[in-house]
DNA sequence: GCCAACGTTGGC
DNA sequence: GCCAACGTTGGC
């Protein structure tokens, strides 16, 4: 089993709009990252577990924890006209991006800053405090989960 | 295959 | 709104 991070802005996506789905469950889409597509695709399963991360607003940070409940499967946003993720290149025949279901686990009764992880010593390499890091999903180690785990209580 | 121009991300 | 950093695009 894997730990991630999964990256969306709020005012898109948050984890409160997760907790109002239906099962607290929400397909994630909208990717268009080729090495991020290409982790949901083969690396993210069922089971894996990801923290919910707000990113561009204030403050950015980790909201909670979500669970992967569906393997890789084609992004059909992409062949949605009205869509913003809209992309020509992508067909039902020839997918070209990908996306994962996942569940709400918990969110924290304390949201962990990114302020916060980055005066944690133990998170010092965690690569959303890397400059310039793009990719909007992020793999984390048992440890880094573990510490933002318990910061989050 | 190079690389300049452009677009996007995301913290501040 | 700014801007650094990176990905993508497209002419050559």
């Amino acid at each position: 089993m894997n730990y991630w991070l999964f990256k969306s802005e709020p005012s898109c996506f948050s984890i409160d709009d997760l907790r109002a789905r239906n099962k607290q469950i929400s397909c994630w889409d909208g990717v268009r990252n080729y090495q991020v597509r290409n982790m949901l695709r083969d690396e993210i399963k069922i089971g894996d577990k990801a923290f919910f991360y707000h990113s561009s607003c204030t403050p950015p940070g980790v909201a909670g924890i979500v669970e992967v409940v569906k393997n890789g499967y084609p992004d059909h946003t992409a062949w949605d006209l009205q869509s913003d993720h809209f992309d020509p290149g992508s067909t039902p025949e020839n997918p070209r991006w990908y996306m994962v279901d996942v569940k709400l686990v918990k969110k924290f009764p304390h949201f962990v800053s990114l302020d916060e992880i980055r005066r944690q010593s133990h998170l010092k390499k965690m690569l959303i405090l890397r400059k310039g890091n793009r990719l909007s999903i992020t793999p984390v180690t048992k440890e880094e989960w573990q510490v933002i785990t318990e910061m989050g209580k």
